[in-house]
DNA sequence: ATGTCC
């Protein structure tokens, strides 16, 4: 005779859906010999005294089962809000749409407070690029990226623009005596630079920082690959800027690009591995854990990714310091800023974490670099401290072909005539880097006029970048 | 972005 158990039987006993349930209906079919009421009876004990059945030839597998399943770890995977919070997007048409669909996972952590994205926005590791969100008591390292720190820095020269113009020589030869590009490149020897951010006591904190020392201070004043670039232009103020007290006109600059080298995709590699080891998240949002910023993880990573900060920073300064002495001016204006960071900063009257990762801070006031291309104008901002944006602008006009697209798409020679229309001299850079690989910088500067106010234009002229595949050192 | 695994 049966007894017909079925799985309802078992849940309403109090049998866990899953591997169990599955173990629980198998012994109820080896049960056959007994009735209904009589197996029912018996699996109840099996449940609450698993341990007494471990030689019962028919009991065996479902007593183990839930003994295993009594000392597995807790599903520590937490789980993403599932109400849809709203963010701020600029230039919506201008975006990709894998960069929304980043952007939305991000919105569903627990600890968001807040998201916003830029009109250059693109996929990327985690948060996009030109996505900013904020956070509470949390920080994520792949909500800053790998290279942290990254940022623009641009001194104005008491040159006017004719004097660059009658010796554009020199500036090219001096750009590329005190620049150094690509991957591992570093200075050595007596061309090693000094900054005070090597002297930082941060590096102590913990032997992995500390290790980082030797490569920091070969790279000091190293520009890196990618999109990095140092060039001269020419920068226009169409009116006297009180703030920075400079009167109208066009003077020469120096625009650098570039991050904490080595030393920051090397601790941010490390504290993204952390971060997923100690927060475990659904799949599609695994890239964007977060470390407590109580733990002392968090604290560590926070220490560290200043460091980096102030590492790029002294980057520049470096780079900045050289070129200025080598053609012999004065520094009318200087102004920098990261854009791909964290800050603690008050949003909407309580105090989170504001990543950036591609965005340029645009607080009241605060002035910033947005670059266009090689070709195209880069623009002195000044922030309008947009709440909805979380004081935040675009990084530059953002990429419209991949790197690989890029390279199958243009050649050499369209690149080369649309360098010499603009009257642009270009050291080294691949086709991935071509202007007609990036957005209409103009078009990004409308979308984002809520964010920010135009300064001032800037018009590259002798452009630096890492060679193409470059590895030299 | 990064000597593309600390």
């Amino acid at each position: 005779m049966e007894n017909r158990i079925n799985g309802d039987d078992l849940l309403a006993a109090g049998y866990k859906q899953g591997r169990i349930l599955g173990e629980a209906l198998k012994a109820a079919a080896a049960l056959q010999h007994l009735s209904r009421e009589e197996a029912l009876a018996l699996l109840l004990k099996v449940k609450d005294y698993p341990e007494n059945f471990l030689d019962d030839e028919k009991l065996e597998a479902l007593a183990t089962a839930m003994i295993e399943e009594m000392n597995k770890p807790a599903d520590t995977t937490i789980a993403l809000v599932t109400e849809k919070k709203e963010y701020a997007v600029y230039g919506k048409e201008y975006i990709e749409e894998g960069a929304g669909k980043q952007m939305a996972v991000a919105m569903q952590l627990p600890v968001t407070a807040a998201g916003a994205l830029m009109p250059d926005a693109h996929q990327g590791y985690g948060l996009p690029i030109g996505g900013v969100l904020a956070t509470r008591n949390a920080v994520i390292p792949y909500g800053v990226g790998v290279d942290i720190g990254c940022r623009m820095a641009l001194s104005v020269f008491d040159i006017p623009a004719d004097a660059f113009y009658a010796n554009e020589a020199k500036y090219k030869r001096e750009l590329i005596a005190h620049t150094k590009f690509g991957a591992g490149a570093g200075f050595h020897g007596q061309y090693k630079a000094d900054h005070g951010v090597l002297d930082s006591d941060t590096f102590n904190i913990t032997p992995f920082i500390k290790q980082l020392h030797d490569k920091a201070a070969s790279q000091l004043g190293s520009s890196g690959g990618g999109n990095h670039f140092v060039e001269w232009g020419i920068i226009e103020f169409e009116e006297r800027d009180e703030a920075l007290n400079i009167e109208k006109g066009k003077y020469l600059a120096l625009l650098s690009h570039s991050g904490s080298r080595g030393m920051g995709a090397t601790i941010a590699g490390y504290y993204t591995r952390l971060a997923k080891d100690l927060c475990r998240l659904p799949k599609e949002a695994a890239n964007l854990a977060w470390l407590d910023m109580d733990s002392e993880a968090g604290q560590e990573y926070w220490l560290a990714m200043n460091l980096a900060g102030d590492y790029a920073s002294a980057c520049h300064e470096v780079i900045h310091r050289k070129l200025t002495a080598a053609i012999g001016a004065r520094v009318l204006a200087k102004v920098e800023n990261h854009h791909n960071f964290a800050w603690k900063e008050i949003w909407n009257g309580e105090e989170v974490i504001v990543h950036r990762k591609g965005a340029t801070p645009a607080g009241k006031d605060v002035m910033g670099i947005i670059p266009g291309s090689m070709t195209a104008p880069g623009f002195l901002v000044r922030g309008l401290g947009n709440e909805a944006a979380i004081n935040s602008a675009s990084h530059g006009a953002g990429r419209q072909m991949s790197r690989t697209k890029a390279i199958e798409q243009i050649s050499k020679k369209d690149m080369q005539a649309v360098l010499k229309e603009n009257g642009v001299t270009l050291i080294g850079a691949g086709l991935d880097e071509a202007p007609m690989a990036y957005k209409d910088i103009n078009q990004v500067m409308g979308a984002q006029q809520e964010l920010v106010k135009v300064v001032a234009k800037f018009e590259p002229k002798i452009v630096r970048m890492a060679d193409d595949g470059s590895r030299e050192d």
